[in-house]
DNA sequence: CGCCAGGATTGAA
DNA sequence: TTCAATCATGGC
């Protein structure tokens, strides 16, 4: 047992804790980790590694299932398979996506591509900061954020200090400025006030969780800086809303180049075949479809 | 409607 | 080597 005052500069621990076998069919962690859902996930060697909630966590792809290791000690398991949802049954999903060349196309791209399920603030402040941001930049700014706001948290020896994402009474207690330090711009008013909304009890974000998909995207709408794209977004990677369908650029572009490849399809009409098209599920498939354009289609698309 | 507000990275000039 | 474009929200 290693306790976080055994050394000064806080929290180093020798070795990790504990570990754990999650059981997946058709998984790739890789894809799913990297494909722009989450933001404080990293490639090291052959595992990554990230911080949910208070645990420093290292996830390797084996063979069948993936495995997982903490520096704290972990008794029931249930956050990581609700994160990584590795129960969900991905083929049954699969199964509802339409039959067309597109889909079938980029399912064949990355099987294996899942969808995560996140804390809801910590999506929701994500997302926030995500706007007009690149990869990238989310990243750089998130983890700033971590460094100033969140409480520093065990890592394996050797490993950088992490900290843990921090909750919405921390940054309501922040400044405007202090927020913009973290390189946030024009985001920093939006996070400021969505924070202060939640830890004032004005905004609930477990009540969204008793709404349908309307009703909660209107809600989260209300938020300074929370447009339809980053509303989807939430309601997708943290709710487990499956009709929602994230519009943005790599999405359209997919689109307009594998579904109307030869008339200008307006943005109304984009939106109204994202809602249509593809099915009870049509969040796995916009996640498809992403990876697709991202990692094939992206140096011939991006002239349209 | 068009522009602007951060800014790291990319790719064109 | 410069330098414009990327990203998507809201205010003007």
């Amino acid at each position: 047992m290693v306790s976080p005052s055994q050394k000064n500069n806080g929290n180093e621990a020798s070795s990790f804790g504990t570990q754990i076998l999650l059981p997946v069919i058709d998984y790739d962690l890789a894809a799913t980790l990297d494909s722009g859902q989450a933001f404080r996930w990293q490639q090291k060697d052959n595992h990554w590694q990230g911080v949910l909630g208070k645990h420093f966590v290292r996830l390797k792809q084996v063979e069948g299932g993936i495995h997982a290791e903490t520096v704290e000690k972990v008794n029931n398991w249930y956050w990581l398979e609700e994160f990584l949802q590795s129960k969900s049954d991905l083929a049954s999903i699969l199964k509802t996506f339409p039959v067309d060349d597109p889909m079938t196309t980029a399912v064949a791209n990355c099987h294996g591509l899942r969808l995560l399920r996140q804390d809801p603030w910590e999506c929701l402040a994500a997302f926030i900061l995500s706007s007009t941001k690149q990869i990238v930049q989310i990243r750089q700014i998130i983890s700033l954020l971590c460094r100033k706001y969140g409480e520093p948290i065990m890592v394996p020896a050797g490993e950088a200090p992490a900290f843990s994402f921090p909750g919405p009474d921390k940054i309501a207690a922040a400044t405007e400025a202090e927020l913009r330090a973290c390189k946030m711009g024009f985001r920093a008013p939006g996070l400021l006030a969505a924070a202060r909304r939640i830890d004032g009890g004005e905004f609930d974000l477990e009540a969204l969780k008793r709404m349908s998909y309307a009703e909660a995207r209107l809600q989260l709408m209300t938020l300074h800086g929370v447009g339809g794209k980053i509303a989807d977004c939430v309601l997708l990677f943290a709710y487990g809303f499956d009709t929602s369908f994230p519009l943005d650029v790599w999405v359209k572009r997919a689109l307009q180049e594998l579904y109307f490849p030869r008339r200008r399809a307006t943005e109304a009409r984009l939106e109204r075949f994202a809602a249509t098209h593809f099915g009870p599920h049509a969040g796995y498939a916009q996640q498809y479809l992403f990876h697709y354009v991202r990692t094939k289609l992206h140096a011939r698309i991006k002239t349209i």
